[in-house]
DNA sequence: AATTTTATGTTAACATTGTTCACATAAAAC
DNA sequence: GTTTTATGTGAACAATGTTAACATAAAATT
């Protein structure tokens, strides 16, 4: 033994890494102490100087996770330089980006079996920051404008995340096989999504962008 | 031993039948062999005779699961005597209250854990009988009688199971605290569901049955 | 600077899990 | 009545999450 690393000096956030790296390709439930053992190089027990349990490290993912997610989501949301509309779409594509790209994160989110996790996690942060609260801000402002109907914005904001998850889950939990068809079923989504919560007066015709390249114009009406 | 049943007769049934009341309980997860081999007084290597692995015995589950999820969702689906919207709405509902009842179940025929036995199960069993065939049929028919608009009736099919989908498990996942609730959502997710696929001369105002009770009138426009 | 305390690692052992194998016996086929 | 098949048992496996007793590096205290 010529290198002394008896003391790994950050051990915690390496097992942390390799369970992201880990879900990006494979199911969290396959994830094993084991494997996060052998990747650091250290003893199968080292992990419980660190999290007491599996159950607290992937309790650490999730608040994780929905930072990462909210981060994702939300922005578009708060850009107040842009059309509402604009901004919803953008947040919605958003989102079913994040859950394409990371389907196992998406479920370890949003997923049943953690949910008990999730609502400890959620309630700290669900004020301000959290993708929900700035959809519900958003449909308020729009409440406000006179672009949205007046309704109840929180049963509003939950059939959108409604709609949202709906079609997320479907695409990534293997319903369809066809990759493209997302697109087109998310753009049929969206525009249903859209006139159940505009105002009937309203007209819409708009190139959004997202991402790299100009997807094609919502046409709502 | 005064009773000699060394041979149980229908053990495999047996197994069966624990599981399913295991799962209206619990989780499909915390259904371990010994459970079923205590319950039914056998040893823990009996089940191995008549499935032959725990995943055999879980697919045979998930297939009486969708032949009870499509009796319980398409009969309202097909009795032409009904408004084809009556219809959509008993069997929307049907859909929610089976998800809510039966929330393990729901979750082992939709999840994304047995993603390939679902679809070994359902290419079987696609063409007529199924809930998502039956849906896609009936809004054909719609479409043909002018009540709905035409478009791709995939995409729509898609769409609206995708919407049930989404508050379905939203509810069932613990993303809303209050029970009552789910009623008010389930209303407002079904009027923006149908307003989405109607033509736009329909009015449509109807009392609408379902279960034991009467529920409050669906309007539309 | 020496000593004590704390943080972080190791190894060995546990019960539980799904699964397999050799064996036993009831039921069915011949 | 004998053979074959179906259905049960018990012992053993490796893999899992977890704990306990022990070891040592780093930090804190004197």
């Amino acid at each position: 033994m010529i290198k002394n690393d008896y003391h790994h000096g950050n051990l915690k956030d390496d097992f942390l890494k390799i369970a992201f790296d880990f879900i990006a390709k494979e199911d969290i439930e396959k994830l094993t102490l084991k494997i996060l053992s052998d990747a650091t190089g250290t003893s199968r027990s080292a992990i419980y100087r660190h999290f007491s349990s599996k159950e607290e490290l992937i309790e650490t993912m999730i608040q994780k996770g929905f930072d990462d997610f909210d981060a994702f989501v939300s922005p578009p949301l708060k850009d107040k330089e842009k059309p509402l509309i604009d901004r919803f779409y953008q947040s919605a594509k958003a989102y079913l980006e994040f859950a394409k790209q990371n389907p196992n994160i998406y479920r370890l989110l949003f997923g049943n079996k953690y949910a008990k996790i999730r609502e400890a996690t959620l309630s700290i942060k669900d004020d301000d920051c959290s993708g929900f609260a700035s959809l519900k801000q958003a449909i308020e402002e729009g409440q406000k404008s006179g672009i949205l109907k007046k309704e109840d914005s929180f049963i509003r904001t939950i059939l959108i995340w409604s709609s949202l998850h709906g079609l997320s889950s479907l695409i990534i939990d293997g319903f369809m096989d066809i990759d493209k068809l997302s697109d087109e079923l998310f753009e049929n989504m969206f525009t249903d999504m859209i006139s159940a919560s505009v105002t009937n007066k309203i007209k819409f015709i708009s190139n959004i962008p997202f991402g790299d390249g100009i997807l094609k114009p919502t046409k709502i009406f």
